[in-house]
DNA sequence: AATTCTGTCAACCGCAGTAGT
DNA sequence: CACTACTGCGGTTGACAGAAT
């Protein structure tokens, strides 16, 4: 048994605020003051729930809240707080004065989102989409495309993942149809006949796979040598320069050299489960607590030793966000506070212990 | 003019954490 | 310690409006 509703949803109304009832809650509330909401619509004569006269308090009718559009300065301030912490729309809401989480997390999903897109960078990890494919390459020194098959931790936070947000790659289902079905890579007809419309979006979805396989490939010849050389190989250095859909596509087309056909190449590379991961029909692993522990050794050993990153104020970020430490930009965090500090600090306490290698030099 | 598509955003849902009993 | 109620949070939905076809 779940926890009981809340309140009797039969007799609640739900769906748009009307005029009048906006007039009650503030009626109530000038003067008795918020708190105890479950009580608040029974004493300001509202056919409420509580939590949704709570929410429209807090989200729509509080004396303090914008209801203007933001401004360029409070974007760069979504942006770059989203980069150091993620969605935690609430503690980005404390740094913008008037703004709720839910006002931040809506203008987030339906402007700033496809804003970066547009520019070539993932909204994800904030990285240049170019750049995360070629570090699938790089990753693969040790143990080529591992990550791919992980949903739960550090890695969903790139490009190449499997969530359902994300539709630059195809999820570990789909692979496995190709794993299964042909061993190979799938053909132009096939990629055409993905569903999730893969398609429609900018980068072209067989061009990607090509460039995913291809890095790995460059990764798998030689241990020493940077998988994405400037010449590696031509889609490669095309999905590099953050190419268009068109670009991409016919460069595919223009290098059959490349195609699945003439190399080594299986698909049951990207899906090799983790022996503590435990696998699940849809293909899904789920994340024990060993296996987190087990990770955050890799991912040191597959990085290097964690480090943290100085920003221009002085506070420090986290480099599972930014691993790149592109956190030195000028044009990053300008206003972490103490209270975001806490928070990195708490989960990645071994930041906080190792020098600065790469600022102030 | 009708229909479909797309973007926006208020509102909802379910879960987690916590305080009170 | 167990249970319940409350609050906060992030993800998702759906109504609506305007644009595109």
């Amino acid at each position: 048994m779940g926890r009981p509703p809340c309140c009797d949803k039969s007799s609640v109304r739900k769906g748009p605020w009307t005029p009048e009832e906006d007039a009650k809650i503030l009626a109530y509330i000038s003067g008795h003051g918020t708190g105890n909401w479950t009580a608040v619509p029974k004493k300001a004569g509202l056919k409420r729930c509580g939590k949704s006269c709570r929410l429209r308090w807090t989200n729509y009718l509080r004396p303090d809240l914008k209801h203007d559009r933001f401004t360029p300065q409070e974007e760069d301030l979504i942006v770059s707080l989203h980069a150091a912490i993620g969605s935690r729309w609430s503690l980005i809401a404390a740094h913008l004065p008037g703004r709720t989480d839910n006002d931040i997390k809506n203008y987030w999903n339906t402007k700033l989102r496809k804003k970066l897109r547009e520019m070539g960078i993932d909204p994800v990890t904030h990285r240049p989409i170019s750049q995360i494919l070629a570090d699938y390459g790089n990753m693969g020194l040790t143990n080529p495309l591992k990550y791919h098959g992980r949903r739960h931790h550090h890695y969903r936070h790139t490009s190449l993942n499997p969530e359902p947000e994300n539709k630059l790659t195809p999820n570990l289902g789909e692979l496995h149809h190709f794993n299964q079905n042909t061993n190979n890579l799938p053909s132009t007809q096939e990629a055409a006949a993905l569903p999730n419309n893969y398609n429609n979006h900018p980068w072209d979805l067989l061009a990607q796979i090509h460039a995913i396989k291809f890095a790995s490939e460059a990764s798998n010849c030689s241990s020493e040598t940077p998988v994405i050389a400037e010449n590696a190989n031509p889609v490669t250095k095309i999905s590099n320069e953050a190419a268009t859909e068109t670009e991409t596509s016919q460069q595919v087309q223009d290098y059959p050299e490349y195609s699945s056909s003439n190399s080594g190449f299986t698909w049951s590379e990207f899906l090799l489960d983790d022996e503590l991961c435990a696998s699940q029909p849809n293909g899904d692993t789920e994340l024990t607590p060993l296996l987190f522990e087990k990770e955050m050794k890799e991912e040191k050993d597959v990085l290097g030793p964690l480090h943290p990153i100085q920003m221009v104020d002085g506070v420090v970020g986290s480099p599972s966000i930014s691993p790149s430490g592109r956190a030195c930009d000028d044009s990053f965090v300008h206003g972490l506070l103490e209270g975001d500090r806490q928070s990195l600090l708490w989960e990645f306490p071994e930041l906080f212990d190792n020098p600065l290698p790469w600022c102030n030099q």
